[in-house]
RNA sequence: GUCCCCUUCGUUUAGUGGUCUAGGACAUCGGGUUUUCAUCUCGACAACAGGGGUUCGAACCCCCUAGGGGAUGCCA
């Protein structure tokens, strides 16, 4: 079994086309299949090297291997379209030869007038036909005006073409729906898609053709081209597609789009990989935050939805958050630090240990990696900006009262218990209670009236950091 | 317009003729825990697009309608 995942190189990894990445690397997997990428690049307008770098890059982050590639190579390349326009040239000589193919010397505009013309007389396909069965005499008066030709694909009449799809199950078309004859190689020499895919997926000996339902109607073009070259077909599976929450394909408008954006907002790639396998799919215990191993063991093409799936962005930041907290420590602890310097801390100028038992303890709180400056920083800063609402806490009475106390009782504390005892003391000491009494203590140690258990918070910190805190924050608001 | 695909809670899914007064997860709302927020936990809300068949029985099979999506490129 092969598959492969074939972009065109004309922007970024997009989640929609991660998500056939993603399945094609699932199955791959599971059935120890070869897995091709091949660079479809023969859009020369669009193409461009940065973008296939890029792509690389998210396959790359996302985890997916490919054991055939542009960069890798392979007994099936080159793997990228573009150097393989040689290869095509054969099969359409081959094609015109048979007569499956006809050089067609109509004009853009002149293709634009058949459209308009189609739309109006309920035509179904665009082309008319005109070059179809050009004289020689015509031919010579067409290249004696100086026209460059185009390669037209000739669809024979009222066939049925019926694709047994492993998603989809049984589709048919008849060759009198699909369009007419297309063209095949432009007018400049370069072929096009819909027809290099087969010589391509033939030559690369891929077995699986698993890609998004877009391509759905292109297939039946592709079984006639493979049928006219005496090919095999491959397989086909076409995925429902991902939508935005509008239920329109996923696009730039819906938010973030491109994987490498994911990776910046600090979403980690084990955690989107396991979302997007969840849209369309469910496993058998309902379970839905997997080990890659169980997903693969899981998943096939015929337990995939048929229908199309929102993305929920909501959801994957959940599931990203269960993610961050369960993490092997080290490697969080590492992958943390980028986003923490990021958010404008010198990484170096803290104790390791101490950074390290901070960012493992406030993890706890992110859903994206880079929520870890706004919870590390009361660990981090010692001169803490605090908001209004705090600095009115510090100011009120009881707020006043604490400050003046906190320092003593701490210092009246043992080590064993400063923590866990901090409130209480205090408590005993101003006969303050409920939101007077904790708020202010929670202020003055961490200068907020929100975050992590205070006794916690004053562990991490330390008794020394502790004193110093009350002191700063005592010298910001306490009365003259 | 035409062709093709699709249609279960707001979202994602389970469900393959009786076990469905339709299950889970996210979201939302409420309770508990946390004298905070989050986590955690308990609970609530909430769906078979509509209409016809077939059948003793239909979310499940068939047909029609409606809605959504995709394609209709010298893009991929």
């Amino acid at each position: 079994m092969r598959v492969r995942f074939a972009p065109s190189p004309t922007g970024f990894l997009h989640i929609g086309n991660a998500r056939t990445a993603i399945i094609n690397y699932l199955i791959a997997k599971k059935y120890g299949a070869d897995y091709i990428l091949r660079v479809e690049d023969t859009d020369m307008e669009r193409s461009t090297k940065e973008s296939e770098k890029s792509i690389m890059e998210d396959l790359k982050w996302l985890g997916i291997e490919w054991s055939e590639g542009p960069d890798v190579g392979g007994d099936c390349g080159p793997y990228r379209q573009s150097e393989r326009f040689d290869i095509y040239k054969t099969y359409s000589e081959k094609l015109i030869a048979d007569g499956k193919a006809y050089y067609c010397y109509c004009s853009s505009e002149e293709i634009e007038d058949m459209r308009a013309d189609a739309a109006a007389t309920g035509r179904t396909s665009t082309y008319n036909g005109r070059c179809r069965n050009l004289s020689e005499a015509d031919r010579q008066k067409f290249i004696s005006e100086g026209r460059k030709p185009t390669i037209r694909f000739r669809i024979e009449e009222n066939q049925q073409i019926i694709i047994d799809d492993l998603i989809k199950d049984k589709v048919i078309f008849n060759s009198d729906n699909i369009g007419g004859d297309f063209i095949i190689v432009r007018s400049d020499g370069v072929p096009v898609y819909n027809y290099i895919v087969v010589i391509d997926d033939l030559l690369m000996k891929v077995t699986h053709v698993i890609r998004g339902e877009d391509h759905l109607s292109n297939t039946p073009k592709q079984i006639l081209i493979a049928e006219a070259l005496g090919f095999e077909r491959p397989v086909y599976a076409h995925m429902a597609l991902v939508m935005g929450d509008d239920k329109k394909k996923l696009s730039k408008r819906h938010g973030i789009t491109s994987v490498a954006l994911y990776r910046e907002e600090g979403y980690l790639s084990e955690a989107l990989v396991n979302y997007i396998s969840m849209l369309g799919w469910a496993s058998a215990s309902g379970e839905e935050i997997l080990k890659l191993e169980d997903i693969i063991s899981q998943i096939d093409l015929d337990n995939l939805a048929k229908s199309a799936a929102v993305f929920d962005f909501k959801k994957l930041k959940w599931m990203n958050a269960n993610y961050i907290r369960a993490y092997d420590e080290n490697l969080i602890y590492k992958m943390l630090l980028p986003f923490l310097e990021k958010a404008g801390f010198k990484i170096e100028s803290y104790d390791e240990a101490y950074l390290k038992k901070v960012i493992l303890f406030s993890r706890n709180y992110c859903e994206l990696l880079s929520d870890i400056g706004r919870h590390a920083e009361i660990f981090l800063t010692n001169e803490l900006e605090v908001d209004g609402e705090t600095a009115d806490l510090l100011k009120s009475e009881p707020g006043q009262i604490i400050i003046k106390c906190a320092g003593d009782v701490l210092d009246q504390l043992n080590d064993d218990n400063y923590a866990d005892d901090f409130v209480n003391v205090v408590k005993d000491r101003t006969g303050l209670k409920g939101k007077n009494l904790f708020m202010p203590c929670r202020a003055v140690i961490s200068g907020r009236m929100h975050g992590p258990d205070l006794a916690d918070t004053m562990k991490i910190l330390g008794r020394g950091k502790c004193a110093e805190r009350i002191k700063y924050f005592g010298g910001k608001y306490l009365a003259k």
